[in-house]
Parts: structure tokens; C-alpha cells; sequence
DNA sequence: CGCGAGCTTGACGTTGTTCAACTAGAGTGG
DNA sequence: CCACTCTAGTTGAACAACGTCAAGCTCGCG
């Protein structure tokens, strides 16, 4: 019943899956057609502005999704696996890929052909009403996130890409972050030397510690704080 | 084809309609459910956080949908006549209005049972499909508006209005606002102060004409270039 | 051993907000 | 018809928040 959008704003998560609400044939129709493919840390897994062919399915990594701008680019959510990436794309006739996603780590993915998709979006109005839930469910973390990067401090985006990752893609208080200064730097929408130095001022003050790339959260309450009032 | 996002990004206006998908009985069904309600000046449409029991359609008027948040609100999107609001709230069991809505101006809207328009979407594939498609519509806009916020600087973000809402809004070069200097500062997330002081800026190099209220696009590609270059 | 990428730090400049003061027009009540 | 008040609009000056730049540092790797 929470009506706020101050906090673990970055992590697109879905709780839903569509694809729990297809027959057997139509599970079957997916299998002949889709593909599986390995992207390696750092590939690009789809090109903003292509051709989408195919909606991506997350199977195993992390990845990051954002549009691409120069001179800096803006990243709209870092997904985990178990995530659909490329949904807006079936927007209107053009299916074009609306964004650009790169592979934080090295991540496995399904591609699914978008006119199969589409064709069970057609089908089976309950498949389509899990597509609408999970279209709803990203709607709400980017508003989350839009708000966060729109009207919070600095240090009041970097708490709260901390305890994002803490919660929701490492599920744990002390981690080993596979990003650099520079990637954070891009998440958070601020510059590199800015993360160092807010990242310095918690742990200097005892909220985190951290050496080198791994983080341990000392102080959860005061870093939600820090998250809340911006 | 065009993949970037740098202009006209604040004003959601829907080209698809959803509710051309549906059988007679069908939209005598919605007629059963809904009901249609005044909106004056500055009234709230839908509270966020508040029970969202319908789907809202706005015949005649504008609106702005934000999130609230002290001190100052994040406005998502201007809706101007002939679109939904509220549509992300059928997501999950919840039903709560995810932001709130108030109107610019005298305003009509429809309501629309939220369960009627649930069963729509799993009755009919084809509404459901339409209703992905608005959507995904919204989720561009938002997108555009998202890197317009984040990534670019005063002059770029007035400019970006004043183009939106002379191209989207009021489909002419010379219009009147019905907003308050105020009103504009809180659309471009900026202070009241500063939007005076660029609209000035503007106004003495020529880009537009000024009185009070009433603007005059004078120099439409030179505020595109501005607003491309942030 | 040396090179390069990522990391760190301090000094400095820019951008945009805040604050305070002033102005103009639109009610409102005597 | 005239104070009085209230809101919206405007302006300038001070200030804070961040980004940029330049320099140096560290560490893994060829």
C-alpha cells in the first residue's frame, strides 16, 4: 500500500511471468521459435534504434538498459534474470528497438521471434493481461527512478543505488560490485569523480565499507534516510 | 524511423484507441459501467496512493499527471483531451492510482469501472493488444521526457515545451497558456525564477514573442537546435 | 619493467536555486 | 472611488551544488 517512489528505484525486478499462462501448444510454438545466445561482459545485446526482431528474455546475468545520447548516455534500469527486455518495441508496426542493452556480467538470453510474441499476445487474452502486468509493473520503477534522478542530491542517488543492489540484485548487505566508478557514475547520472567522492563521505562517516569493489552496508537506516529526503 | 528522443517529450497524445476493438456488446457493456464527471480549474482528478476503482478517459480538457512528492511534485506527463489516465493501476491486485492527476483547465472526463475495463483485457485479445500498444506509447514519452529532465540544461528544457506544446497541444505557433509561470517551472522542473529569466532570454533574442500569456514561435528551427543541444 | 585503465584528490568554474525586494493587476470591502 | 490585500510576475545578488580539469596514484598485464 506504499503510494512513494523514493526508494530502490533502479532495479527492474518483475514478479510476474507471462508465459506461466500459455498452453501446452502454445509453450511448444515458443520453443521452435526461439533462440538461446551467450553474451560476453560489456557485448551489447540490443542496439537502440535496429531492428527488433525478437523480444529478449534475461535467462541468466545482468544487464543494463538505457538510451543512447552523446554525449552521455541514460540508463533507465539494470535488469536481473528472469526479465523481459525489448517489450515496448512491439509498439505500433515499426518494432524497433527503443533502447540499447548491454551485458554487465556474462549473461545468457533468449530471443524470442516478436511475431510469435505478438500472435500469443493476440491469442490468449490472459497471456496478454500478464504482458500488461509486467508493462505496468516497468512503468512504475521507471517513474520510481525518474523522480530519483529528477529531484534527489547526489548523495541521495548514490544511497539509494546501494541499497538497491543490496536488496534487490545481490540479496545480501556485503557484495562484490562488477562495475566500475565510471559505470556507477552512468547509473546514478552524475560524474565519475562525484560517486568517489560521495562513495568516500559514506564511508568515512561509517555507512559502508568498502575497498575497491566490494561493499558492505554498516548502516541501512541512515543510508534510507539519506535516500529519502534526497 | 527515427531513434532519439530529444524533442517534444512532455505531452502524452495517444493514436491509438483501444476501445475501436470492441464488440456492440462490449461497448454497451462500458456504457453500463461508467460515468461521466465535470472537472473545473485546479480540481484533482485521481489522488495517488488513493483506490483506483476506474479507468479514467478524459473527453475534453487538459491535464497534468505527477507524482507527489515534498517539496515540489514531478509532473510525468501533460494529457491533453481523448486519452487515459490511470491505465498503470490495473496493475497487480492493488488498484491504487500509482500518481495523481489535476486539470489545467475545465475538464471532462469519463470513469470507467476498473473490473469492467479487467475483464475487457481478458476477454477481447484484440482491446488487449491496443491497450499494450497505448502503453508502450506512454513508455516512450516518458523515456523522451526522462533524458529531457535528466540530461538537459534550462534553455534546452523550455525550449522542449514551448515546442510541445505549440506542436502537440495547441497545433498552432501562437496560443495562449493557461498556466502560471509557476505551473511551467513545476512541467520543466525547474524554479519559477529561472524559467522567468530564460523565457526573457528567448523573448529579447527573438525566438518567440511574449505578452503575458500569449506566445509566438518566431524562430522554430533556431529552439529546435536549442533543444537538441540541451 | 613499462604501459594503460581505472581510481582518487584538489582547485576552479558553471549552472541553477534561493532569498529578498519590488511591481502590476485583480478582487474586496468600506 | 479608494485603500487594502493577495497573487503572479520580475529582477538582482548571494550562495550551493556539481561538473570539469589537471595531476598523480595503483594495479594488473604484456
Amino acid at each position: 500500500m506504499n503510494s512513494n517512489y523514493t526508494n530502490t528505484c533502479t532495479v527492474y525486478d518483475s514478479r510476474f511471468s507471462c508465459f506461466e499462462e500459455l498452453t501446452e501448444e502454445q509453450v511448444k510454438f515458443v520453443e521452435r521459435n526461439k533462440v538461446k545466445v551467450l553474451f560476453k561482459k560489456g557485448e551489447t545485446i540490443c542496439k537502440q534504434g535496429s531492428f527488433a526482431s525478437h523480444i529478449i528474455y534475461l535467462r541468466e546475468g545482468l544487464a543494463k538498459v538505457y538510451l543512447e545520447h552523446s554525449p552521455r548516455n541514460l540508463v533507465l534500469k539494470i535488469s536481473p534474470s528472469g526479465n523481459l527486455i525489448g517489450l515496448p518495441s512491439i509498439y505500433d508496426g515499426n518494432n524497433i528497438f527503443l533502447y540499447s542493452a548491454a551485458a554487465y556480467v556474462d549473461s545468457e538470453v533468449e530471443l524470442i521471434e516478436i511475431n510469435t510474441f505478438k500472435q500469443l499476445i493476440r491469442e490468449n487474452a490472459k497471456f496478454a493481461y500478464r504482458v500488461i502486468n509486467v508493462l505496468n509493473e516497468n512503468t512504475v520503477q521507471i517513474y520510481g527512478r525518474f523522480f530519483c534522478l529528477t529531484n534527489k542530491q547526489l548523495h541521495g542517488r548514490v544511497a539509494d543505488i546501494l541499497l538497491c543492489l543490496a536488496n534487490r540484485i545481490f540479496k545480501t548487505n556485503e557484495f562484490n560490485l562488477p562495475l566500475t566508478r565510471n559505470e556507477l557514475a552512468e547509473l546514478t547520472n552524475m560524474s565519475t569523480e562525484s560517486v568517489i567522492r560521495v562513495l568516500k563521505d559514506f564511508n568515512d562517516d561509517g555507512l559502508i565499507e568498502m575497498t575497491g569493489k566490494t561493499f558492505k552496508i554498516k548502516n541501512y537506516d541512515m543510508l534510507s534516510k539519506i535516500s529519502e529526503v534526497g
